[in-house]
DNA sequence: CCGTTGCGCTTGAGTGTTCAACCATAAAGA
DNA sequence: TCTTTATGGTTGAACACTCAAGCGCAACGG
């Protein structure tokens, strides 16, 4: 346990430069939206997936694996986003289990409202700031963690640590 | 209103992979320090910032900006660490509005206990994932975002849009 | 000296997220 | 068929964060 693999300097400075850059962004894309268009970046995401696919509607777990969200929280959200009358939901006659999920014509309407704003403030934020070569290169970092990220077992270390109950 | 300058596929990707990655790999990174350390990434930072001071210590306002925090969430975030014994609160002698936040025994054992986990996913998950070169890149990145996100108003565009109250 | 303005920090309400538990249905095994 | 197990999805409690309002003190202006 005491051959941790510490960060040197150059990863201390590069590892906190990246948090700060992304809580400055996010706090930033958050309020636009929530400002602007009374929603959070999350429901936002899934009203952006629901307007893309066929029919605008999906089943409620590829939309939670779409918008990356847990399916709990895509539950809550939609349960909101459906008081809101922008989403509906119906269940799956094929699968009395499952659900539908509809994006209505008034949630289609709220998300191109929400749309210019939040996309102005993403390209002014972010790509504004960057240029092409360093947007190529957030892509392939983007590309590379996304692929690190996803293949992998859920937990780096099941067999040693992480036993949350036992303490 | 109708001329956004809008994503094109490649930028679209990009911001989407970004948006991918970051969600996956903080993520974990909280649920790791949850489960292992019963702290969410907020706090670790806290307790971390606060463990590079002189004396442990540090002045509220100041603490919120080197943590990443608002004043309000880091009032909050302390209270909490205050009722864990991590953090002592005493007010400030010569700006008696002012308060002091100390860093006590128990919690820099706490964060000496935290931070081999936390330390070896963040290794784990982003830098064993990218070359030496991406890390760099990564890095310009970041410094870049900071800059930019740091130095402007608050506010993008005052003058044409956001209008929280208007509708 | 007293009022105003500004700063440092806290508070409470509202909201989104997580976690664990749960319900209902489907699929697999005996 | 009857039981078991897995899957799709929901629920409620716990908790962190945000926002707006507020409190106490400091600094300035008359």
């Amino acid at each position: 346990m005491d051959h941790t693999r510490w960060l040197d300097d150059d990863e201390q400075r590069t590892w906190r430069a990246f948090l700060t850059a992304n809580r400055l962004l996010f706090e930033r894309v958050e309020r636009q939206l929530q400002n602007e268009a009374r929603m959070p970046h999350a429901y936002y995401e899934i009203l952006a997936r629901l307007s893309e696919a066929p029919d605008r509607t999906l089943r409620m777990s590829r939309l939670a694996d779409t918008s990356l969200s847990s399916r709990s929280r895509l539950s809550h959200a939609v349960a909101r986003l459906e008081e809101a009358g922008w989403v509906e939901r119906t269940t799956c006659e094929t699968d009395r289990r499952g659900a539908w999920a509809r994006l209505t014509d008034a949630g289609l309407a709220a998300l191109e409202r929400a749309a210019p704003g939040h996309v102005e403030t993403v390209r002014s934020l972010l790509f504004d700031a960057l240029t092409p070569q360093q947007v190529a290169a957030l892509g392939e970092v983007a590309d590379a963690l996304v692929d690190h990220l996803t293949d992998r077992p859920v937990w780096p270390a099941e067999s040693d640590a992480g036993c949350p109950e036992a303490g």
